[in-house]
DNA sequence: GAATATTAATTCGACATCGAACCATCGGTC
DNA sequence: GACCGATGGTTCGATGTCGAATTAATATTC
């Protein structure tokens, strides 16, 4: 928390924000996700929750949303797979692509969690009111999309 | 990005605070490591540096400050010393404690790599005024520090 | 239509990460 | 001064993570 940095006024205000998002990121994370019963990981249930709001998805697509690299995805839907939570298809149209679904227990399994993780989170932002919670919304969207134009 | 999930306004409102944080997260640290030569991963670099600005630590210091697990510091710390970067010296007062020192080698590469990293920072984070980077610090102590009383 | 390039997924090796079990050391108490 | 609990590190098994090499399937080019 402290600084024990000589910079200038700019890197010194940029690396305490920059340390007080990532503390934030780390344990709104780690509380809202205890709510996650020992059967699976956040891993797991970030794949969960893509397939239940957005439908199947092949592989790619998965490690695209997630951005997680595709050698990842694997071994996470290896797992949800043996747990009989998803499974996968080749697509007939093009045999390069692998279909990951929801089974019928994986469905109402991430069903019945995620509303659950859902309130978590709204319990921990609820120390910011909605303006707030919407500014802080702006300022990540505007650091996140940063072209970063290299000078 | 997109919502696909029925809930609550206040829900609606903290996941789409929660995801942006995340990206943010995510991508300012992903862009402003770049700059990480390959010799030394993200995990080592934060022990290099929580040793150049402290000083010597025990283990369970730096577990407490990079807020990994203990069993993590112990690899974390092994592949240090593999690579000649830090050494371990038993405390003889007592003898539980091992204090991790940067070595000649570790101290002239993080002095010379942590400013870079400090610039690659500060340089994500311009996209955001002085102000704006700290109502963003603000918001997200905040959160972080959240008592997280449960009803 | 056969050679080539591109794309999707898997495999593999190295490192990270956790949590639980384990071992060593220290600080009591009796 | 021997038991006993607490504390600090390590070990171990499972999972995650990346990036590079590999394989399978499709698309392109001549």
């Amino acid at each position: 928390m402290e600084m024990h940095y000589q910079g200038t006024k700019a890197e010194i205000d940029a690396l305490n924000a920059y340390i007080k998002l990532m503390r934030a990121a780390e344990s709104v994370t780690a509380r809202s996700h205890a709510v996650l019963p020992k059967e699976v990981t956040l891993a797991q249930f970030g794949v969960l929750e893509a397939l239940l709001h957005r439908g199947p998805l092949c592989l790619g697509e998965l490690a695209g949303k997630l951005l997680k690299s595709g050698g990842n995805l694997t071994l996470i839907v290896d797992n949800l797979e043996k747990t009989g939570l998803v499974t996968r298809a080749r697509n007939p149209d093009d045999r390069r692509f692998i279909t990951v679904s929801l089974t019928k227990k994986g469905h109402s399994f991430i069903s019945e969690l995620f509303p659950k993780v859902a309130a978590s989170i709204t319990h921990e932002f609820a120390t910011l009111s909605s303006a707030e919670q919407f500014t802080l919304g702006w300022l990540c969207r505007k650091l996140g999309t940063s072209p970063s134009a290299k000078p």
